[in-house]
DNA sequence: CGGCCGGTTGATCTTCCTCAAATAAAGTGG
DNA sequence: CCACTTTATTTGAGGAAGATCAACCGGCCG
């Protein structure tokens, strides 16, 4: 895979990704490299990087690769026929991107933010998972774990109202968030835009940025300016 | 893994489950036995039978086998401690439950409808894809199935309205019934409760009903009774 | 400065939930 | 087989949550 020349989604592209094969890990990436999935990025992979707005993958086109974020954070959404768009999942550093052996993309993931990522092909993937079960195993936890997320997104679209779909999203990001995007005043950095908020929890933008609103009128978040935050509250 | 004495929800057991093993598949099994998933039942396989109402599996029990549903209809679903639940899938004749390398289940499932199944001890799914691409595969696509499954859900929760989300399940529900609950007069049978729908598409039974009588009066759908439809509309 | 973009807030309207009642279907015991 | 209980389904009325439409604010960039 090659990252220089992916289509932009809406603007033109100015700075080009730029590819970079078998460099080294940085001190940056070293935390992640501990289980046999790690092992797999840093002997196989190679660095690439995706501005802001640039798309990782498309939905539809052939996936011949596995992607792990270092940094930066992506979008995995589909878009449906009307334009209607769903945000699936943010990805951050140290998840992976493109699980699952299947040839096509069955989705399109865009870089809300610069990215700096690892990939490995998947025949590289197929390669070494033939004789290591411990890869297996942690690739299929993995998927699993994107399961139960969807599966928990589902619950709470179908119970939870516009304010605790967002105060549990801000707690679960708070607690996931990478280092990157935490302060040492405990706040952290919402990446992304309202829009996206609200194309993730399933509301408009105008219900997401009310429900903040709201959160702050009643003292569970604290927030500076429009995109750091702070949960305050242990309960609902 | 045996059935008998398994506890069941609501009701005490009228009929005790069996369990019969290594039993020969029946000629309503056949059709069945294609892929290298169904030669996993077949050599290792035991036949189990579960009563309308009794519970597979357990959220948070151990997860020692993977079960291959043969007839009926199995609700998967969590329960949250509220006595909220959502029902994640309806699976049906040839539909795996219990795919994912983890050992404690993450689900419960409850049998809708008297159910016969067959189930394999993980570690023989483990053994065998070990030596096996083609098993590794045929689970991977199943596993990413179900994955793309809870994305049209979300995204059907997130963009359509009450009658919309019914009748597109009617329409899949048609289209993935097993020829058991289908009728020469090309009607099909809805083996679950208005309650199980509406907690499958996030809806109050109240709702879903109301959905239904929408639905004929404007001719999209033909229904004989309750539980007896047929899908009149090709679009929208 | 003026336009654009993202965010906030308000007014109104639609959809679906909640509560309630009536009806239908299915099992239970005599 | 019938009266009776229980459960599933349908339908109605009222209310709440969120979508839609619209106005406004503030920062950023040409």
């Amino acid at each position: 895979m090659d990252f220089v020349g992916f289509p932009e989604r809406t603007k033109p592209v100015r700075h080009h990704p730029l590819s970079e094969r078998m460099s080294r890990p940085s001190p940056a990436e070293e935390s992640l490299w501990h289980t046999s999935v790690s092992m797999l990025f840093s002997r196989h992979g190679y660095l690439a990087q995706v501005r802001q707005g640039g798309i990782l993958c498309l939905h539809g086109e052939p996936a011949e690769t596995l992607l792990l974020v270092i940094s930066g954070t992506v979008r995995c959404c589909t878009i449906a026929e009307d334009g209607r768009r769903h945000i699936f999942r943010f990805a951050q550093a140290g998840d992976l991107i493109g699980l699952s052996e299947v040839d096509i993309w069955h989705f399109t993931a865009e870089a809300v933010t610069d990215l700096r990522l690892r990939a490995v092909s998947r025949e590289a993937v197929q390669a070494l998972a033939a004789n290591d079960p411990g890869l297996r195993q942690a690739l299929s936890r993995r998927l699993l774990g994107e399961l139960r997320c969807r599966e928990n997104l589902l619950m709470s679209f179908a119970h939870q109202n516009a304010e605790e779909r967002l105060l549990d999203f801000l707690r679960r990001f708070s607690r996931e968030a990478p280092p990157e995007l935490r302060a040492e005043d405990q706040l952290v950095t919402l990446p992304m835009p309202r829009r996206d908020l609200g194309d993730h929890l399933g509301l408009t933008f105008e219900t997401v940025s009310r429900a903040f609103s709201a959160l702050k009128r009643r003292a569970a978040i604290e927030m500076r300016g429009t995109d750091r935050f702070r949960v305050l509250s242990a309960q609902l």
